[in-house]
This record gives structure tokens, sequence and C-alpha cells, in this order.
RNA sequence: GGCGACAUAGCCAAGUGGUAAGGCAGAGGUCUGCAAAACCUCCAUUCCCCGGUUCGAAUCCGGGUGUCGCCUCCA
């Protein structure tokens, strides 16, 4: 069964066939480097991380570009207000990203491109467009004369005429704008500087770009005329994605990615998180605060929507996804939990546990059922079902080993179950690490037996105050008790 | 006003013609001094409403209601 996805651009699924065999040029609007990244910007970026992932899984050979924005108003205001550069702040902000999705699991783009980097490439795109008579200089600015492109409003599925009629109480303050455009939704390919504003040189005067055109000139720079997959915030559909093919089938020709695919947002409360709104949550104050949730949480909120629906961030979906993640968790955790328990031989080996170095059987039922269900559009919260379903049998089958001594499927199939899980998790970019030190106690076995001797006694005093205050300090450093019938106290990390 | 989504249990959420996955929360039982942990069991005759098509619809069609997004920077 083949992989189809939701194109924007056709609205409807479509099966994917990358343009060379085997290999997908991927290219992911990343964000504008003036803040802390929010909760929107975990979603979307775990989301591509994860079709990213999955893409791989299904044996293709992803090239996977994310641009900065690190030349931008906000960041200019932004600068201002500290009396410091636009460089400095969006490095700041840059870094601050790149920490934040290294704690959310998401990996590294092959390539960042950077709009202060891209200085070359943009001009020369606004100088093609210019020459074919699609840009238009004014006043130090250049502007895009959306009139001239046919399939201007192509993705977003709106037509000029339709916005204009409807825009009227929105849009007529645009004509006080300068009114250096000649049609109001022209838009600028190049800013001229205005005194002490940063800029570049450029044929039309010092200044710098506008926002869209810097994407254009990264895809084509990295990869080439066409893409695979263009992947952005759903927001992003008018007029970013709108501009851009504008900006790059003018000047090239040809359809800038084949495939358009758009996470949806964040929700506070039925309302959009938004800078604006003021509503937003910043990812490392979320996972920063006292009780705060594990990143892999975070994650397990975000794919257990489809990726294309709004979720709603809620303090109750944030406990709930905690407690999720506390199950997938001990499922992967099974083999350092109990492998040894169950004779596995190489508990002790370096890659003990990296799924990079384990085998699974893909035709299995469940690998098969995991792929059915990612094939269609990447159908995470299915994907997860079928995760549960492993974590679930692996959780009973260690508190069999806990409780009874052994369980009751055969630890060669708990060795395939178990890398299954942790395989198929490892696709969605869910990882569990096993219990640090620091985690558990530094209490010696022998300190453990004593208290619980002393515990024994206790009870067998009717002092049970005193029993249950060493159970609540041995619990309090990771070490579980279970009373079990006949007196016998068993014990565990 | 235009364009586009969505509406499934207390909450979240899959399922697009064949008789409702999964998670969270909750309930009962075993066990216990009480717990915890564990194990077992239960938890939508029904999918926003009204019509229609069909042997059969949460799923298709028509109409309605509601919510959200975009139309300005936005992941």
């Amino acid at each position: 069964m083949p992989l189809s996805l939701y194109n924007s651009l056709t609205r409807r699924k479509e099966p994917f066939t990358p343009l060379s065999p085997g290999e997908v040029k991927m290219y992911c609007c990343g964000v504008t480097a003036y803040d802390y990244c929010h909760l929107g910007h975990a979603r979307s970026y775990i989301v591509w991380d994860t079709v990213r992932r999955y893409l791989m899984w299904r044996g293709y050979q992803v090239r996977y570009v994310q641009n900065f924005t690190d030349i931008d108003d906000k960041i200019l205001n932004r600068a201002r207000q500290e009396n410091s550069t636009m460089q400095t702040v969006a490095d700041r902000y840059t870094q601050a990203y790149f920490e934040d999705m290294a704690r959310l699991n998401i990996l590294e783009a092959d390539v960042y491109t950077y709009a202060t980097q891209t200085l070359d490439g943009i001009q020369r795109l606004i100088r093609e467009l210019e020459q074919k008579g699609i840009a238009y200089p004014a006043n130090g600015d250049v502007y895009y004369a959306v009139r001239k492109f046919d399939g201007y409003g192509k993705l977003s599925g709106r037509k000029l005429e339709d916005m204009q009629a409807g825009a009227s109480g929105r849009v007529t303050t645009d004509a006080t704008d300068g009114s250096i455009k000649r049609d109001p939704f022209d838009f600028a390919l190049w800013k001229g500087a205005k005194p002490g504003e940063p800029f570049w040189e450029s044929p039309w005067g010092p200044g710098r770009p506008g926002w869209h055109i810097e994407c254009s000139a990264m895809v084509r720079e990295q990869f080439g005329n066409t893409i695979d997959i263009h992947v952005g915030g759903a927001d992003l559909i008018f007029p970013h994605h709108e501009n851009e093919i504008a900006q790059s089938e003018a000047a090239t020709g040809h359809p800038l990615s084949r495939y358009w695919l758009h996470n949806g947002m964040v929700n506070v409360g039925g309302e959009k998180m938004s800078k604006s709104l003021g509503n937003f949550t910043t990812i490392r104050a979320l996972l920063d605060a006292p009780d705060g949730p594990d990143p892999m949480a975070l994650r397990l909120f975000v794919l257990q929507a489809q990726y294309r629906k709004p979720i709603d961030f809620t303090d109750a979906a944030i406990a709930s996804a905690k407690n999720s993640w506390h199950t997938l968790q001990e499922g992967l955790r099974f083999g350092y939990t109990s492998g040894a328990a169950l004779g596995w031989t190489d508990v002790d080996n370096p890659d003990f546990g990296n799924a990079g170095a384990m085998r699974i059987d893909r035709t299995s039922a469940t690998v098969q059922a995991f792929e059915a269900t990612m094939d269609d559009d990447f159908n995470t919260p299915g994907a997860i079902a079928i995760l549960f379903d492993l974590a679930k049998e692996l959780r009973r089958a260690r508190n069999l080993i806990v409780h009874e001594g052994q369980a009751d499927v055969s630890p060669e199939q708990l060795r395939q179950d178990w890398q299954t899980l942790v395989c198929l998790a490892q696709v969605l970019g869910l990882e569990a690490q096993p219990e640090t030190a620091s985690t558990t106690s530094a209490l010696t076995d022998a300190a453990i037996e004593e208290l619980i001797a002393q515990r024994q006694a206790a009870r067998q005093a009717k002092n049970f105050a005193e029993g249950d205050r060493i159970r609540d300090e041995l619990q309090a450093q990771g070490i579980t008790l279970i009373d079990k019938p006949g007196g016998v106290t068993e014990w565990h990390r």
C-alpha cells in the first residue's frame, strides 16, 4: 500500500511519489528568531520531524532543509528595545531554538539556511522577476505584482477579486500605507532602509529583503526548481506560501513543490495560540515548570492528535499526556528493567536498547498495522494505539516477573515485542532513557533490606505510623515496596 | 463578506458504507493493618440536528446549527 498524504494544493489525499525514486527533497519553514518558541512552534516541528522520520523509516533518503528568518521587522524592533542589534537578537533566539528542539528529540536539519546568508540568491531572484516584468521598484522598495502571475491564489484557494470585495473593511487602510503599491495585494520583495535601519546594498539601493522571498531563494539554492514536500503551519498558507509559489514559479517556470503539507494550530481555550493574542506558553516555560511534563510527554500530547487538526492546550491534556507517557516509558524501559531477569545475555552491550542496532521483523502484523496507519496521511494517533498495545503487554510481563518471578510469555517473544516497541516509538521520536542513578536511590541493597526489616518490626509491634514512615522514606528515593501474603516484603527500584 | 476546516463517551482521540481503536479520568473485585503496586472486570445500542440514498450510514447526498482557522505578522 502506498504512502498517501493530504496535499493542501489539491485539497485531497494523494499517493506520494517523489521526483527521484527513493529520494525526498523536503523544506520546512522555520522560525523568525525574535523570541522563544512557544507550543505552536513545538507542535509544528514535532510533526514535521515525525514525518521526516517516517519517510526515512519507509526507506526514503530524505534531505531536510529548514530556515531561520534572521532579518525581519520584529527582530529589528526587539533589537531597538534592548539597544542591541538584529544579529545579536537573532543569534540568541536561534540558539534557544536549538536547545528547545533538542529537548523535544527533534532531529537536526541536514541544512539550516539563514536570510543573512542568502542575500545573493535573494537579489538574483528579485532581479529575474524584475526582468520578467513581474516585480517593480518603487521608492527604494521592490514589489511583486500579483496580477502578473496567473496562478496567484491556487494554494489558498482564493481569488483576488473575492479578497478585494470581501476585505473592504480591513484592507482599505492599505491606501494610506504609502500608496506606492500598484495593487493592495502586491507584496514587498525588497524594503528600502529608512535612516538608522540595518541594510544590505542592492541594485535598488540599501535595504533588506521582504519575508517571503528568502524561502524561494533558499529552496532554489538548496534543491533547484522543484522539491517534493514543502511544510509549515497552516497559518502560513496565505500569504506566505502563496507568495513563495508566486515568486518561485514566475521565475523558474516550474512547480515549487509537488506536495504542500500544513499542520493545524495549537489552541488555548478554543483560540489559536499566538504572540499577538498573548495566550502563548513557551516550550521552556512548560518543561521547566516545577511539575512540568517530560519533553516526551509533550511530544506525545502533540502526536495524539492528527497533525492537521487543531489541538487544545489545557492542563488536563498535559496531565493526561504525562500519565500516558508513563505507561509508554515503562514499556520502552522493559529491556533494562527485565532483560537480565529473562536471561538476555547482551544487556550490558553498549548497543543494548539502541533502536538503530535492532533487527525486527518488518513483516509482523504489528509493524504492518503501524505502517498501514502511518501511510494514511501520518495517522499518529492510530500508530500510538499500537504502541500502547505493546507497552501494556510488556508492562504486564514486567510486573509478573517482579511479583511472580516469571512472565507467562517466552523471553524470545518479549524480546521481539520490546524491540518492536522501541523501533516504532523511535519512528515517532519517542525515546525513553534508562533510569539513571540520580532518579533512583543511592542506597545500597543492604541498606534497603535493613530499612525493610525495621519496618517489618514496627508493623509487627502495630506501630504502623513508623512502618509507613519508612515506606514513604523509601518511596521518596524511588524504592517501591510490595507487601505480599505471608509477611514477605519485596521491593524494586 | 470571501475561502477553508471541523463537530464521535466526563475529557482527548482514531475510524469515510458492514455494525464504535486507543489514551486520560472513573467504578467494582482480588490482595492489604491501611496503602501502594499488581492482576481481573466494567465504562458510547451510538457518532451535533433534520431529511434522503442503501439490505445496511458515524461514514455518501441535501439542508440546518455550532466551533475554529485564513483573508494583516504568525508554526
